[in-house]
DNA sequence: GTCTATATCCTGATAGAC
DNA sequence: GTCTATCAGGATATAGAC
């Protein structure tokens, strides 16, 4: 907003590249990196397809620039989520809806395209992004838990505190409402029925509880 | 083995169709329906790729046989598994380290394959086959153990059968070693301590026990 | 049943006018 | 900064000889 003085374009010089990014974003997001073509992102910006290679290099470049975007959005959520108070649980719950609420893409498919689509300085430069900004987070309120003995440490057979968080995405990507293939029905219910039932499977599990 | 009657060749009509499922069935598995071209498949069983099309029509046909001739193969595997004596969670512990030790390949990338590069029809065949041979034998397990009162049923906050089945396969996609993007290592330990380790957090979760 | 040759299409990327 | 035109390569699939 601060840098709207010059001339009366509407569009300066970084803004389409915002919008190139946009557009990709929701493509590459649903169908895939190798699905989507660079004349698909130009249609869908209403510009022609060269155009796009003022702004981007290659389309490698172009989804790294949109991957980050993503990495960024999450870490920004987790972290202000998990300086809130309460206890940890109540912590994850938050950051469990946050993403139910605001990933519409399907993650396992952003996952292989970041491992295997790409070359291998991009694969890194995203992989350093996603942990320190996704992982990491994650990993320090599990520690935090594990500190207060409200959750089960490494050394009482669980997980270190990174392992439980890369647990805690693996169950994010389950409860995703993506749709699924053949009969199997995404579990029912709204943001809020689905996670707190992510929570409470990830925190006790499908047995019978002792107690009851 | 009983059709060998014919003539001395070693590899009568349906053998190198068997061969080209093989060699795509790795092809696949490891790069994704897309990555993979019918040429690399034919250069794999030593043919031209002209050649893969007097035994399947297209490309998509070809990726059908080979999902299916996996179903079939984690059907076996599972169907014998839940069968064994032994409580419902010893069983799943089999089944476990089946997959642990047989599933070599990247799952989500499988499903995703199943769900946004294949057409309507092939879809429905996948889709039915995996949930017939797949999720339904994993959630009969589930619901035996939920009448034994050794897991938590849907009356009880939890998952239905197949709810649980889906949360199942979600672990050991999780589980299972592939290579990761970045800095985040994969489970340590063998097929034996990681089949454990799922079990136990599948079953008693991240949260320390009540009586622990 | 496999080959050579090829049709047809789509891809990412570049050249150069405006 | 965007356009038209195009290159070079690879994709699936087909035609027809042997």
């Amino acid at each position: 907003m601060v840098e709207r003085r010059r001339g009366g374009h509407e569009q300066d010089r970084e803004e389409t590249a915002q919008l190139i990014v946009q557009a990709a974003r929701r493509l590459f997001m649903a169908h895939g990196y190798r699905a989507v073509s660079t004349r698909q992102v130009a249609e869908a910006v209403g510009l022609t397809q060269p155009a796009l290679y003022h702004h981007f290099a290659t389309k490698e470049e172009l989804y790294v620039a949109v991957a980050l975007g993503e990495v960024a959005r999450l870490r920004g959520g987790m972290e202000r989520l998990a300086r809130r108070e309460g206890s940890v649980r109540e912590r994850l719950h938050g950051i469990a809806r946050f993403m139910l609420n605001t990933v519409d893409y399907d993650f396992p498919m952003m996952y292989h395209d970041m491992g295997a689509e790409l070359g291998e300085q991009s694969r890194a430069t995203l992989g350093a992004a996603f942990y320190g900004g996704v992982i990491a987070p994650l990993a320090a309120l599990f520690a935090e838990g594990q500190g207060a003995g409200e959750l089960r440490g490494a050394g009482q057979g669980a997980l270190t505190p990174s392992g439980a968080a890369g647990l805690f995405m693996a169950f994010a990507a389950h409860f995703l409402d993506r749709p699924l293939v053949g009969e199997r029905a995404p579990t029912p219910g709204g943001v809020e029925a689905r996670s707190a039932l992510l929570i409470d499977l990830l925190f006790n599990g499908l047995a019978v509880k002792p107690e009851a």
